[in-house]
DNA sequence: GACATCACGGTAATCGTTTACATCCCCGGC
DNA sequence: GCCGGGGATGTAAACGATTACCGTGATGTC
């Protein structure tokens, strides 16, 4: 069927172990040789059957990722970052979704980890569920959060600083001329929400006005209308910043403002956080906390492969400090 | 290091070959026997080596996927039901993008070859310059297009029915009392463009008061933006009725009208194509043809799986019947 | 000229399964 | 009682690379 290393190596006139060689670095045989099996391999269109490769050399090239979704604008874009990644290192990325379910993400791992890929990259979708499995692949292989943590820390993680990107939007809100501001978050159900709610509270005597009003749901665009109603409630006491705990609930929020006629940033600034792709198309365009994707995934990827090369410690955690965007829904 | 077949088999008293074959469907195996190997893995914590079995096997249940980005919404939302579909057959995915460039393409489509992928699932980025590397690979593995194809076709393709999308759209326009329409759509660079505008061409005879104005750019906001700006040169000639051929443009479209304060769909009526996420946060939410992604990868899934289940005729083409989300930016 | 060193190349073992083939046993039909 | 058939099992040969190990000849050094 398909041409294999063998009958490359015959017809250059050496053997498969030269051929082997030849074809894969190429360090230890003659110019001469070398050229003849290349010349060999392009003339009968050899393609190298990875498979064999892998079972022999116990490594695949290749990488698992476990998101909770693609559609997620934010994780498409984190995904479509760590394969271009991994593409530059010659590495296959093997995808799949856990659907924010423990079970179905355990399932995932295991499968990656039959199929023996050299290193692992989760977004645990839950901080306590996603534990056992977690940990459990990364007894086998380098394995990376990436993103979300576990509680309590863990293995290795990358992910943004959540809270200095909180701190900076407070604080381009107060020199804005904000003088009470609310946050409208999710509740800390997963490590981001937590550390983004923690940012939010240390940065809070920053604004002298008053800060104490924080709004919990989930990270939707239903919860941000909501929010945004329950403030609206008592008009005289709507805050002059709002901080949302991500862009789609500031959009959400921006919504719901505009129904009402509130205008922004008039009389409401509003800041988000991710930058979604949407984030600079919405009605004002909304100043947000840009996640540096690319950094995340190239900072990911780098972390595995020196796991691989050898040693280095398996507990590195790495948060990048993100940037603020400033759009028009605040004031310089 | 890891636990092999032969260990399982060692402790459960039976041969390798039964021990496999009780891993493995467990036909023909005594069921007594089949027990006591199950039991014996499961004590063992026994990982089943893939590479191994898909070296011998000859088969990987893998399929490899390429799409031009994942950072698009919509590529985004295939990929995530492809996924779905895959993984439910035990299929893993091994995720590339081609970033719009036919060489990555062709590099990548290769490089999932030498992993001896079972079958492929390819959205050509270009409609002349990726046909080398698509039809080399459909003589390899059964390979499918997505929503995009080669021109003049060629090889299997699942993707939405264009023509009758649009179809629906200006019919809607028309029962919605639009007597003039306008087409702003991409350059017929790729299938879908040309299927798109072929639909609008189609179906122009439905309105009598007039459909000759059609503006081609790409699938941007920003030409969106353009075109809607020129529509707007003569107010008096402004359509009733804008058909978009995507709904990227169509959110394009409708903020440039917005900032004009044209009122839609009170003075003009606008519909796009797609519906990506954000469709129906515009403002107002935007009525589109709706892609039946779902459909789109089961389909896709299901015609590589018959053909490797055997046969089957290589140039199966479907072509599904999108549906129309009627939302505010239209009346019913 | 003897010997250590070195670069290169070949032979064959190996990775961990699946599976072709042979064997064995049991059962039913004649 | 013999034979054919079929199901369960074992033996061993693949699958197609990589690589440990060893042999060979060239080279350098004393």
């Amino acid at each position: 069927m398909s041409v294999t290393i063998r009958e490359v190596a015959e017809r250059a006139g050496v053997s498969v172990a030269t051929a082997s060689r030849a074809l894969s670095g190429g360090r230890g045989v003659r110019p001469a040789n070398r050229e003849r099996v290349l010349r060999a391999a392009k003339e009968l269109d050899y393609e190298p059957n990875a498979v064999a490769a892998a079972l022999r050399s116990r490594t695949t090239n290749s990488v698992g990722i476990v998101v909770p979704r693609i559609s997620n604008p934010f994780f498409a874009t984190l995904v479509e970052a760590v394969e271009r990644e991994a593409a530059r290192g010659g590495q296959g990325l093997l995808l799949s979704t856990s659907r924010y379910d423990p079970e179905v993400e355990a399932g995932q791992l295991r499968a990656l980890l039959d199929r023996r890929v050299d290193a692992l990259i989760a977004v645990p979708c839950h901080s306590e569920r996603s534990r056992a499995a977690i940990e459990a692949a990364g007894q086998r292989v380098p394995t990376v959060q990436l993103d979300l943590c576990l509680d309590g820390g863990g293995g290795s993680w990358v992910g943004v600083d959540s809270e200095a990107g909180i701190l900076a939007a407070v604080e381009h809100l107060v020199a804005g001329g904000a003088r009470t501001l609310a946050y409208v978050g999710s509740e800390p159900t997963d490590s981001s929400a937590q550390a983004r709610l923690d940012g939010y509270r240390g940065a809070a005597p920053l604004c002298p006005g008053g800060t104490d009003r924080v709004l919990l749901g989930d990270f939707s665009l239903e919860w941000g209308h909501r929010a945004a109603r329950r403030l609206l409630e008592n008009r005289r006491e709507l805050p002059e910043g709002i901080v949302c705990g991500n862009d789609t609930i500031a959009l959400g929020v921006l919504r719901e403002l505009a129904r009402n006629g509130v205008e922004v940033p008039g009389r409401v600034m509003v800041t988000g956080f991710d930058d979604i792709p949407f984030a600079e198309l919405a009605e004002p365009p909304l100043t947000t906390v840009r996640q540096p994707l690319e950094q995340l995934a190239a900072e990911a990827v780098r972390t595995l492969a020196t796991r691989l090369r050898g040693g280095e410690e398996p507990h590195r955690r790495v948060a990048i400090a993100p940037e603020l965007v400033v759009r028009a829904s605040t004031r310089a």
